[in-house]
Order: structure tokens, then sequence, then C-alpha cells
DNA sequence: ATACAAATGATAGTAATACTATTACATAAA
DNA sequence: TTTATGTAATAGTATTACTATCATTTGTAT
């Protein structure tokens, strides 16, 4: 798991990272940092500083730090279309697969190990607060042109499938995988810090119950 | 409902915008630069050239630029309260009050009408696009101390209540109308700039139908 | 051992951002 | 008339988000 190449789209980096040692540095501190100070506070300067290169040399791998996040959320939803091949395959009932997906997305944050040398529990976390920003700008549309979201792109697509396996008939597969993807971040957000707006403190085993009811339940499909 | 006075929480603003004139034109313009050019171009200083004022005399109404979008977001969120208690008086069943409700999001970037002197369609357009980044921030612990976020939260809690007159026993009623409502706005941003991760280019007919149905499939809560 | 290219580093510079400090002016209540 | 209060103009600062240039190190092919 630790040794599998995942190749990213070539467009998220300048020089690929994974060509030299610094390149690894630079996502590894890098996750680590926009983790820790948030994204708004994170800068390519303070980045640099920490790992003692420089500036310039930073830049030669990315574009800006909002490139460096896609980078990493990326890697993150290839790491889940990895896992997610692992957790239906030889699954006969897609119920079950479906299943299998929910569990894996609700405990990503526990996991231990690593991915291309990134902590995941960091990484989820970075993901969890900060991947919205990835796509909430004037440049998405040209940023999807690139194709730098189309990881995120072919595993709501494949959960797609799933749902369809389930219910052939059912006309919102997409919406329904990207609203619960999307959603299991945002309780898990809001359990820290706006407690309000879920329940149960939205720990694993509720988040669990809470989705997997809601997905199945939609796709049995008894209201429309 | 042009003249409905609603009073924000008063840590939103250092001085409040509606005592003058000039407050007005700043919570106006802002509303509409912020929609143009994303927050992360959008500047007081282009605000106050804009409007013939000076930076150090919008800095006299907010603290800073998030705390203007807080602010906008905030005047969203009573709007909505508003036009849910409007929906749901005098409605004696609790699925059709969800109905209605359900009916008032997803149209409600279709709104003609102003509210507060803001252009509801820009309002919402703006909502979709920026108010993740309101409460996705380091700041989001203090910002919720201050109760910066009360309107959103008494809004969940207005449709949590509506969730449990339809089943009382359904344990996550906040988390349903909190996905709920983030959904929403996510599908319509998707529509516009991601579309391969929705169905149907999530037209209002299309959302109400497929939040209706998930919601109300959830709550009849068969796959616990 | 030499030549060469790739990778990195050092230094410097720029336009813009996100503020803050100071001062002056206008108004209006005491 | 004094005194507070709100409003604005000017200026300044530290930081950000880059870009340009050139020197140096390092590994590799000959």
């Amino acid at each position: 798991m630790e040794q599998l190449q995942v190749s990213l789209n070539s467009n998220l980096y300048l020089k690929d990272p994974k060509s030299t040692e610094l390149g690894e540095r630079i996502v590894q501190r890098g996750m680590e940092m926009i983790d820790e100070v948030g994204l708004e506070q994170f800068t390519f300067r303070k980045l640099a500083n920490d790992i003692g290169t420089t500036e310039t040399s930073v830049y030669r791998y990315f574009l800006n730090k909002h490139r460096l996040l896609l980078y990493l959320t990326s890697t993150y939803y290839a790491w889940l279309e990895y896992q997610l091949i692992i957790a239906t395959s030889n699954v006969p009932s897609a119920e079950e697969k479906l299943k299998n997906v929910i569990n894996l997305l609700v405990s990503c944050d526990q996991e231990t190990s690593s991915f291309n040398g990134l902590n995941l529990k960091v990484l989820t976390r970075l993901v969890i607060s900060e991947s919205s920003k990835a796509y909430l700008t004037k440049q998405v549309d040209t940023g999807n042109k690139d194709g730098l979201f189309s990881g995120y792109k072919r595993l709501v697509n494949r959960l797609a499938e799933i749902s369809l396996e389930i219910n052939p008939d059912y006309q919102y597969p997409h919406a329904l995988m990207s609203t619960m993807i999307e959603g299991i971040h945002h309780q898990k957000y809001f359990a820290d810090h706006l407690p309000a707006l879920t329940d149960h403190g939205a720990t694993v085993d509720h988040l669990e119950t809470f989705y997997q009811n809601m997905v199945l339940s939609t796709l049995a499909n008894n209201h429309v």
C-alpha cells in the first residue's frame, strides 16, 4: 500500500514532486503546515524556511498554494479510489459494497498508515477543512478543463455506478454520492466546531448509521 | 417584506451598517463585488474606490472582509428563517411543511425581490459560492463563541424540529437538515462548474425531487 | 578527467494586500 | 461655547505572491 504508484494529473504540478527528495518534502511539510495554520495563513515562504529551502525552489514545483492543495486533495481521492476497489471487489451484493464504502469514508480520519509518504489522518483532516477552497474559486472552470478535479469525479462516478446496481432506475446517483461525500466531511467539521449542526457528536458509528440509512433509504426510492 | 427589520448579532459589525447611508452602500456594493470577483480578489480598498470613500471608513464598519461575508450570509439565513415561518404557518402536515421548505431552498436563487436592500438572486449566488469560507477558517471557534453563526444554527434547529414532527424517533435531525442545506448549495455550484458531480443539471425541479425523496425516505427510516 | 545538463540556491525586486496611526474636519448635544 | 462624536484624508508598515537573474552544486555521459 505504501509502495503503490499513483499518477496524478500532471497539470497539478510544474515539476513532479515525487521526482526529487525536495519535492517530497515540499508535499509532506506543505500538508502538515496547511493543516496546522490553515490555507489562508500558509505561504510558500513559511514552508521554504521550515524545510530549509527557498521560496523560488518551492515555486519550481507548484504554481501556487492552491495547486499544492489540489495536489494533496487529489492524492486523498486517489487513495480513496484505491481503497474502494479493495473494499468492493469480490463483494457480490451492491448494498454490501456501498456499506463498505460508507464505512471507509466515515473512518478514514482514524487511519494510522501513510500513502505516498503522507500521513492519512492529517491528510483527511486537511481535506475536511480545506478541500472546498480548492474548487470554490473563480479559477474552477479553467482548473476543471485542465483535469485538476478528475480524481474526485472518477470516484463519484464509481460510487454512482454502485448506486445504480442497487436501483437501476434511480435518477440522481451522482448527486446522491457527492452529497454523501461532502456531507460526511461537513458533519465531521461541524462536530468539532459547530456541534449544533449535527447530532451525537458525529462519531464514526453515528455517521455510519446516519449515512447508511440516508443513502439506502433514498435508493429504495419510496417517495417519488 | 422589504421593510421587515431583522436584527443581526452585533458582533458581525463594528458599527451598524444600517445606521448610515455609507453603511448601506458598503453592504450593497460589497455583496455585488464579492459576487463578481470572489472573496479572494475582493478587498476593502477596491470597495472603497468603487463607492467613493476610503479604506479606513470601510474598516470602521467591519473588522475585515470575512466579517462582511458573515454579515451577508447571516442576512441570507435571516431571510430564509422569515420565509420559512411564512411557508410553514397554518400548514397542518409536517411533511407538507418540509416540502414547502425544500421548495423554498431550491428556488431562492430565482427570487426577484430584495431584502434589507440586497438583491436576493445575487445574495443567494454569493452564499452558494462563498459562504463555506465564512466557517472554514481557524477563527471559527471564537467566531462561534461570539454568536456569528447563530442565525444558521437557529434555521437548522427549526428544520430539525419539523423533521421530528414527521418522525419523533429519528436520531439525526440536525445532521439531516444541515446535510440538505449544504447539499442544495453544493449541487447548484456543481451544476454550474463541475457538472459531472450532479445529475440533470441540478435544475430547480430536479433538485426539489431529489431532496424531497432523500429527506422523506430517510425520515421514513426503513434501513436502521 | 572533462564536459554537460539538471537541480538547487542566493539575492533582489515588484505590485498588491491587509491592515494601523495620526490628524483634521464637521456636526451636534451640553 | 465647549466638548464629545462621527467621518474622512493621508500616510505608513509588514507581509504576500509572485518573478528575474545568476551562481553553484551534483550526477552522468564521454
